[in-house]
This record gives C-alpha cells, structure tokens and sequence, in this order.
DNA sequence: TCTGGGGTCCTAGGACCC
DNA sequence: TCTGGGGTCCTAGGACCC
C-alpha cells in the first residue's frame, strides 16, 4: 500500500437521493414534490426525495399496497430508467476525477476519493468544490463525508446528509469522532447489516461507540474478520483498502422477474434466452469468458402456495462468450429444472469461472482456428446493431416472436433523455 | 392483480487423500 | 472389543453492500 493510502484522507462522495435527482435534472417541475423512483416491475420503492421520506414513505415498500395513499398525496411515480441512472453516474464520476487521480467508484452513486494529509481548512475547501462543480456540472446534489477510514468517511457522509443545509462532514478529530459514534446505532454502521445489528442489540450493544470499544477477540469471534475490520476502522485504523481498479469481476447474473406468472416451459425458455443474450453481451462488453453458468427459477416467495426455487448448473466444454453455445447450455439446464404446475416468477442466468478472453484455454477438438473467427465476427455484428439501434434488435430466435406476457412491467418510466436521440429532452 | 437486481467475501463442513 | 490424524479443495449458505 502507497504512503498516501495510510496516511492519507478518504473522501466518500454519495449523490443524495440519486435516481430522484436524475429525474428531476430533465424535469424541473418534480422539484419540491414528493418524488418516488420505483424498482424493476414497478414493484417497490427504491428511492424517495425529502419530501416522500417525510411522507412516511420507506424504502421498499410495494407499492400496490400504497397507491391510492400515493394518489392523495399527490406522490409522482417513476419506473427505473437505468439507462438514464447509468449515464448521469458517469458524469458524476468525470467531474469527481478532477478532483483526485484517486477515484473508487463504489457503487452506481458513490465512490471514495484519497487525498493527501492536507489542513483541515484546505479538505474542507475542497469538499466545498466538489460539491459545486458536480451540481453545476451535472445537475445532481451530493454530499461529501471526509476522514481517515473508508468507514469512517461512510460515516461522516452520513452525519453531512443530515445536516441542515449542510453537505460536507469532516471527521478527523478523536473527541469529535467519539461523539459522532455516540450518536450513531450499531446498525447504521457500513458492514453491520440486519443480523449483525440483531446480534448486538441482543447483546446490550446499541451505539457505534458501544461496539467500537468491544474487545477485538470478541468482534472477531462473533462478527468474523470483515466485523474485526469494521470496528478497527471505526477506530481509526485502515483496513479496508482503497481500490482504484477495482479486481475484474468473478460473475455476472442477468435476471428478471416478469410481468405476470408463468407456467409454460416454452415461455420460460423464451424469457430465459432473452436473459442469456444479455448476459453475453455484458460478458463480451467486458471482454470476458464464462467456464460455467447457472440457471435458476422461482415462484413467488410472497403467495402462500407451495414455493418452489430450482437451480442447475452447466460446466461448458470450454470458456466462451459465444451467445449460441451460452444460451444452448443454459436451456438444456432449464429443460432438467423445469417442473410443471408451478407459476413461476422469475429466471436468470448466472455466468460464473469468469476468465479473461486473452487468456483462456480453447478446447483441444474444437478446430478454433475454423471457428473462431467467424463467431467473433457473428457476435461483434449483433453487438454494434443492438449497441446502435437499442438492445433487442438483434436476437436469438429462442427469444421468441410473439406476445411476451412474461414482459416486466414498466409503465411509468421517463425518457432515456442521455442515451437515444429520439428521446432527447425538448426546451421550449 | 401487484413485493428488484446484481454483486462480494467468509466460514463451516463434507469429500477426498495419504 | 478395539477403528487416527491431518491436510487440501470445493461448495453451499449466510452475511454484507448498493
């Protein structure tokens, strides 16, 4: 580890309410409204501005229970609209790199950035313009929690979120740090979920304090190693390393729940492929081959009939990225899973042993030279059609033709103002 | 009628081997 | 009647994150 990661100051960045924000970039008009952004199927709620949160509205929450109070309230509901989130979020992160050659993109809306040990008055300074020029910049609010520890930067984002027209938290001093964690539940903690916080509470522990002045033996024995490192950093202490280019990934899953249920194989296989075509552009997009994938299927864990969750997995004769053989593997799995009289809700595809494509081991009887060329051809040309002309262009016949019941509901999602020129936003 | 999707890491325990 | 000990590897499940 580099002198600057040990002795340096992380900062987290954390866009605030981050899906509603990017709604409200193209829609002026949602500002000071309650706002709500809904999760795949239209399902529940997964992100709510400070006027939906102070409706009551949690995160979570499905909707159908909620609606009509969503209609008096005059609630506006949006479905996701990944390709907008997904756009905007690189913005964020552009403007953030200039801020530090150090950038970790944690998550679709946060990322850590490593600074130099500077003056206190010259870190907050700092956040100060961070936050400026990613609102100008972007149109999207964030707020910046600053100290020695990721956790501890966590932390102090938290603490920023909830200041008053505040937006920047630096927590670098030890009288400070321990009233913060005073203030703090255990279980607001980053790396102390549902369970852990169950735990502790159980065990007499209910602040960030508490926990961090339990013996480490203890953390260890009880909350395992990542425990040890949570309460090490709350203390301080770094342990979790800051990672610039983060590892390559070791899977990637592509799964949906669909709009209605379904009972039919044929309609499964007809979701199922859809989902394996993406998952394999998702791969290539990479540049990555998949050893092995894993299918799964699920009926609804909400309904009181019996449950069924199935899962198989297929070991390819050699790693690809080769649409054809990934969705040919992934039915055959299906085909041995598939149990009739069941109304399933769900399928994905897990594409694990990921391998990178420069890399990978061909297989001995499979004349590569012959065929390879061409699939890479093949897969390279559907990739440009569906990259130009929107995913689903292109597709595999498996997909199916007609109807697709099996289809996620997404009736209320905003234009993908960014990312297609026949949906650009118009100014009038 | 209607309850998301996509990741990581750690650990315990079984299989297997000598 | 009496039936070892220790190592590695793999997997499933559970915890966490957003």
């Amino acid at each position: 580890m580099m002198a600057r990661d040990v002795h340096g100051m992380y900062a987290m960045v954390d866009c605030n309410n981050f899906y509603v924000s990017c709604e409200r970039v193209f829609d002026p008009a949602l500002e000071g409204r309650p706002v709500v952004v809904l999760s795949n199927n239209d399902g529940c709620v997964v992100a709510r501005s400070p006027e939906a949160k102070a409706l009551g509205i949690v995160n979570g929450e499905p909707v159908f229970r909620r609606k009509s109070f969503f209609v008096r309230h005059g609630v506006r509901m949006f479905s996701s609209n990944y390709a907008l989130y997904g756009d905007m979020s690189a913005r964020v992160m552009q403007v953030l790199s200039r801020f530090s050659p150090d950038v970790e993109r944690y998550s679709i809306d946060e990322a850590f950035l490593c600074f130099p040990a500077l003056a206190r008055d010259r870190l907050l300074e700092t956040a100060g313009r961070i936050r400026l020029a990613v609102r100008q910049w972007t149109g999207i609010p964030v707020c910046v929690g600053m100290a020695r520890t990721k956790t501890l930067a966590k932390l102090a984002n938290h603490t920023a979120k909830r200041m008053p027209g505040g937006g920047n938290c630096l927590l670098d001093d030890a009288a400070e740090i321990e009233g913060c964690l005073a203030r703090t539940p255990a279980g607001e903690i980053w790396g102390i979920g549902r369970r852990h916080a169950r735990f502790l509470h159980e065990h007499g522990i209910e602040t960030a304090l508490d926990l961090a002045r339990r013996p480490r033996e203890w953390v260890r024995r009880h909350l395992a190693l990542p425990g040890l490192h949570t309460v090490m950093e709350l203390n301080q202490e770094p342990c979790i390393p800051f990672e610039r280019n983060p590892p390559p990934v070791r899977s990637l899953m592509c799964s949906r729940s669909f709009g209605t249920e379904v009972a039919d194989l044929g309609s499964l296989e007809e979701a199922l492929s859809t989902r394996v075509q993406q998952a394999a552009a998702k791969l290539r997009a990479k540049g990555m081959a998949a050893g092995a994938v894993q299918v799964f299927v699920e009926t609804s864990r909400f309904r009181s009939e019996a449950y069924a969750g199935d899962s198989g997995c297929a070991v390819l004769p050699a790693p690809t990225s080769f649409t054809h053989d990934l969705n040919a593997a992934a039915l055959q799995v299906l085909r041995g899973i598939y149990r009739p009289g069941f109304a399933y809700r769900k399928t994905g595809v897990l594409l694990l042993d990921l391998i990178s494509e420069g890399c990978r081991q061909l297989h001995l009887f499979d004349a590569p030279v012959v065929r390879e060329g061409p699939r890479k051809a093949l897969m390279a040309a559907m990739d440009r059609v569906n990259a130009v002309h929107g995913r689903g262009t292109l597709v595999l016949a498996s997909s199916g033709f007609g109807a697709k019941p099996w289809h996620m509901r997404q009736t209320r999602r905003s234009p993908r103002y960014t990312t297609r020129w026949a949906e650009l936003p118009v100014v009038r």
